[in-house]
DNA sequence: TAATTTTGTCTAACGGTGTTAAATTATTTA
DNA sequence: TAAATAATTTAACACCGTTAGACAAAATTA
């Protein structure tokens, strides 16, 4: 027979095709952009066709989340596979990481939830208002410089916050680690970077 | 007169209410709950009378933006007046800020762009292949750790996410951040908590 | 006070979304 | 060739953001 096996090849390469036009969809329009029925025109079918192979949209979604954290691993691994020591082999991993986010922003805001709405906030507010106009005073006070523009205060700012919002972050979407492990992360990351600005 | 402005003040109050039961359905339902009609329903009118107050939906997330920044720097703003030292200042400024980020949830996910779709690719996937199971190996190894669910090595591992994830996500959502700005963050950052799992 | 203008509000509709049930067409089996 | 099965489409539902036009209430003017 043998065409059970063609047709099951056939079914397994729409599958993929559906796949794929979600993400060539996404690539060029973003998510908010992707619907069933624009994937169904990319592929020539009409959209109900998509749910004899997907359960609904959260499945798509799911499968191209799946293949985007095989892609990050893979690329993880090449990096790690370039070097002997443990330390050189976390600093290229977490570039690898990095780079991913960047190269494949796509899977990566799927992956980890990164919205673009939001927007150049502080056309809307006064800088006293913010966050930055707040946080970097001490900064500048620790760091001995006056000007708040200077990017060495812009730099130690962004250190910060990357901590603790990427903590935020990965604790609202994964929500289940432990509060004392978070705890212990926030003040450690908060005091070696406070003692890294009086040197 | 006068009647003008009583007149003045209830548009305004009805824009505050149209505010405040978008803000009351989001904390209900969640953010892809938050419907032009709900809001309506909530106030008592029909869609098209919010139009009249503010352009469209999207004016309406803007709003409710700006309103969680003002209160995230209120919040920063009362811890850092408990503290004289700048060091003090910046650790309760952030831990506010972090505090904020979970008491109201619905305005830091907003602000920042946290979806919350994603979830347990662990169940998806082996182990092996995750960020997780990569770069955890390296970790055990540098901290002369075995079991890859020591609670130490866990800790490192979100610390090192975090600040990548963090960096990442702000970069995204605010593109335009110097590159030269962001490899030193993130070159600091991983030195520092590599150096810090030998000791 | 009566007529007119302005304002506030609603109804109805458009084009879009995800999804389902039923009808239809094509293919395989007997 | 006829019957059964599979593949695909059409039509519909209930929702969405948004707009245009109708309508009634209020304020203003004559």
């Amino acid at each position: 027979m043998g065409s059970k096996e063609r047709i099951h090849r056939l079914k397994e390469n729409t599958k993929v095709n559906i796949i794929n036009a979600a993400h060539e969809i996404v690539k060029e329009e973003g998510w908010q952009a992707l619907s069933m029925r624009k994937i169904a025109e990319k592929i020539e079918y009409t959209a109900p066709m998509i749910y004899e192979y997907y359960a609904n949209k959260e499945g798509i979604l799911l499968e191209l989340t799946k293949k985007g954290y095989l892609l990050l691993g893979e690329k993880m691994k090449e990096a790690r596979d370039k070097y002997d020591t443990p330390e050189e082999q976390l600093e290229a991993m977490w570039l690898a990481y990095w780079n991913f986010a960047f190269e494949e922003k796509e899977y990566y805001q799927l992956m980890f939830g990164v919205q673009v709405n939001c927007c150049m906030i502080e056309d809307l507010l006064p800088i006293e208002s913010t966050p930055y106009g707040i946080a970097t005073k001490p900064i500048m006070q620790l760091m001995g410089i006056d000007d708040p523009e200077d990017d060495r205060v812009c730099t130690k700012y962004y250190t910060y916050w990357s901590i603790v919002h990427g903590l935020v972050s990965i604790n609202i979407v994964r929500k289940g680690a432990s509060d004392e492990i978070n705890r212990q992360i926030l003040k450690d990351a908060i005091i070696g970077i406070t003692r890294s600005l009086k040197s």
